[in-house]
DNA sequence: ATGAATGATACCATTGAGGTATCATTCGTC
DNA sequence: GACGAATGATACCTCAATGGTATCATTCAT
């Protein structure tokens, strides 16, 4: 039960290098060669970063991607929610076919504290934070 | 990103039901026609929680599963770890290769806090503490 | 004897994650 | 202008985990 997958955690450590590099340009190559994050996979991530708004991205030689956000705004929970959904562990696995419990069931409510924790915990995790850390 | 696969839930259940009843032998027959758990699937859940000891089971006719343990001392996190794995939500992806950073690096440590956090809240829920919720 | 139950195990199907490949397009450089 | 290096878009592939089923032997009450 990991918090993060693979391509968040990618994004993340791409995100944490490209903020200390910040304005410059770096390519999927740059990434490839300097983090051992493999191109092909970074292509289609920072691909999701740039519809998203952090990065712009520039084509043609010497082209690349630009950090647009600034490191502290960009929060871990949202990176998660872009790759793998919004933080929500505490879905019912009887999806309305036999139960409308959801407000009332305490296996969920016990759950939902949990998320609330990890949530607000996690709101604070930007990528300023980290490289501080 | 659920906490609970869905193995883990209808145990839950199923014991809930179960720790209703106790002493009472319940049947996996039972559970399919009272709570709706598919009998096969149910099978293979129960003998697992039969062998790590919450269970005895009786064969033949009439036979079935009795409640081994009381409800208050089955702990949600005991279950979630015997059908799905220890609770550990911050194991790096970068597996040895090419990070020795797990006790330094910024981003596993705010998920072990996390996890912790998680962890002691969970260590609190029990089947008891579900049926009174 | 029969039927209902578990023990043990093998099998199956679907899904999602991780990763690759392809083709078109853009743009700097020679 | 040709070439190479980069992204845009998208399709594809592979593998493992999850959820679920099936089978056969065994046990036991009736
Ligand atoms: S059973 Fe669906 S939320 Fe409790
Ligand atoms: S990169 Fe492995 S723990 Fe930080």
């Amino acid at each position: 039960m990991n918090l993060l997958n693979r391509t968040t955690d990618y994004a993340v450590r791409a995100l944490i290098y490209m903020a200390g590099k910040a304005p410059a340009r770096v390519s999927t190559s740059d990434l490839d060669r300097e983090l051992h994050l493999p191109r092909p996979f970074m292509r289609k991530t920072f691909q999701i970063l740039q519809k998203a708004g952090y990065l712009t991205s520039l084509k043609g030689k010497n082209g690349g991607f630009i950090l647009q956000a600034s490191a502290d705004k960009i929060r871990l929970v949202d990176l998660i929610a872009l790759f793998q959904g919004p933080v929500s562990m505490g879905d019912c696995l009887f999806k309305k076919k036999l139960c409308e419990c959801v407000r009332t069931c305490p296996l969920r409510r016990e759950i939902k504290q949990i998320e609330t924790m990890a949530l607000s915990h996690l709101r604070g995790v930007t990528i300023a934070s980290l490289m501080k850390g």
